[in-house]
RNA sequence: GCGCCUCUAGCUCAAUUGGCAGAGCAACGGACUCUUAAUCCGCAGGUUCGGGGUUCAAGUCCCCGGAGGCGCACCA
């Protein structure tokens, strides 16, 4: 209706008829003529609705805001300019018992905005926009990785070990098999085992579940890209991460260079490649590394006054170093690689230094956005680190991994050399459209039950 | 889980040191044939998040509970 009518002079009514629908949004009476806006998914559209030619005057007039109807009649522009349809047929199609707030100022009472988001989008019309722009992001993804031959495949989400990640999961309950099943915490193992089918490049798009605390940047329920290609390494996926990342805000902005939270970044590529170790000399001025023995490394952690518990290694105390003193700062994009093995059951050994293994993470605005590294292949190296952390778990750590049998047989049949990566698509969301808060991003963030009278 | 802050009409917000709970928008009634947050007149609207306490008097002060925001913890 819009398109195809915007040659029409001001005042002008034209040739035909068009049917439109929509949600009232507003009403500016004039007495004998009123303008009403109506709105669905793809704009707004101004209705003329005069006493002399329109059906049932005084029907209209009783409208409320919110109400659902459908108009018929011809394209016109008014004296100001609007292009409007001159209504004579119009119907109610489903009348709104409650109000959208404030239509000036919207809604802003967060707990309306996330528990009842069907008003929010009518209510503040930038939230709308950001969901656009999520599935647009989500499609450039499938769009890229499916050009470059990736196929995309589902795993299950209820599973008798969960795996894949350091993570507690959420427990439920098959009746007719008398099991407890876990929801998946990654998508990981299973991807891996299509890899050792045959799959040379899979992807997957999907939920994952963690039980843990939320926060402006944690729900427990997030989707996760996980894609695996077979003859890579990390260092190729560090090449992904940045296409990936700067092609959908291409494809989102125009540009590649995005404002977050009042700091400008640029996302094109290439980006910063720089080893954990150098960003943690950079911003504490102090060196780690594992060829240091477990009491230097803890003596810096001591300086540094960051925690670790007394079982932990040299490498484990290197990451929380990391975290707590230098990721908080690092702005990116940046991908901090070479990590410690004993903080990665699942990456492969570094092809020349001994005790790290091939992984990176990109960091951008002082979050995490994507997880990669050379994947484990050796059945015999996967199984020994498979049991030392099932061993951790047996002394308590609700996060360590279990022992996964199939996922072990998978391996034995031999899996190519890979290169794994996993993206945080609500935090990628996030940064694309300026979001602080993951709630503003996912369409219904989970919420504690309101037990309120 | 811990700390700080917030919660008043359908919505957005006000209410001085503790002193009669108010406005705009929406709704409702009316005027108006080119409006763009239309305008104008009128009318109505309250468990001040819930419960308890102090006080002559509580939206305001104290205690308990609920929800939310932020921070911490947790989150490779």
């Amino acid at each position: 209706m819009i398109g195809e009518n915007e040659a029409i002079e001001p005042e002008a009514v034209a040739e035909g008829s068009v049917t439109v629908a929509g949600r009232v949004m507003r009403f500016r009476g004039q007495g004998k003529l009123i303008f009403a806006e109506l709105r669905d998914g793809s704009g707004n559209i101004q209705l003329f609705v005069e006493q002399s030619t329109a059906d049932d005057f005084d029907s209209f007039k009783l409208l409320n805001l919110g109400d659902w109807i459908g108009a018929s009649g011809m394209p016109m522009r008014t004296k100001r300019g609007e292009l409007s349809v001159k209504v004579r047929a119009w119907s109610l199609l489903a009348p709104a018992h409650r109000s959208f707030g404030d239509k000036w100022k919207g809604i802003s009472d967060p707990e309306v905005r996330y528990r009842q988001r069907e008003v929010d989008l009518w209510a503040n019309r930038d939230v709308r926009q950001i969901f656009l722009q999520r599935s647009t992001i989500i499609k450039y993804i499938r769009e890229f990785l499916d050009e470059n031959g990736f196929v995309e495949v589902e795993t299950p989400i209820l599973q008798a070990v969960e795996g894949g990640a350091a993570a507690k999961p959420f427990i439920t309950h098959h009746n007719a098999l008398h099991a407890d099943l876990s929801l998946r915490i990654a998508l990981e193992l299973y991807l891996k085992r299509a890899l050792v089918g045959g799959f040379g490049r899979v992807y997957e798009l999907g939920r994952v579940f963690r039980n843990e605390g939320l926060s402006p940047r944690h729900n427990p329920e997030f989707t996760m890209l996980e894609l695996y290609q077979a003859y890579a390494d990390y260092t190729d996926m560090m090449d992904m991460v940045e296409q990936l990342v700067s092609g959908a805000c291409l494809r989102l902005h125009g540009k590649t260079v995005i404002s977050y939270q009042g700091q400008e970044i640029d996302l094109s590529p290439p980006w910063r490649r720089a080893t954990m170790e150098e960003l943690i000399f950079e911003a504490t001025s102090e060196t780690v590394n594992l060829a240091m023995t477990r009491e230097e490394v803890a003596g810096v952690a001591d300086r540094l006054k960051v925690a670790y518990a007394k079982d932990d290694g040299s490498g484990k105390i290197i990451q929380e170093i990391y975290e707590k003193t230098t990721e908080p700062n690092l702005m990116g994009p940046v991908h901090v690689y070479d990590y410690p093995k004993e903080v990665s059951p699942l990456a492969r050994d570094h092809r020349s230094k001994q005790n790290y293994v091939e992984r990176f993470e990109t960091v951008v605005a002082k979050k995490e956005l994507a997880n990669a590294f050379s994947e484990l292949n050796d059945p015999v190296e996967q199984r020994a680190r498979l049991e030392a952390q099932a061993a951790l778990r047996a002394a308590g750590d609700e996060e360590a991994m279990a022992v996964d049998e199939d996922f072990l047989r998978a391996l034995e049949h031999g899996m190519p050399p890979t290169g794994g990566l996993g993206v945080g698509i609500d935090r990628l969301v996030m940064l694309l459209t300026d979001q602080p808060n993951i709630k503003e991003v996912i369409l219904f963030p989970a919420l504690r039950k309101d037990e309120r009278q």
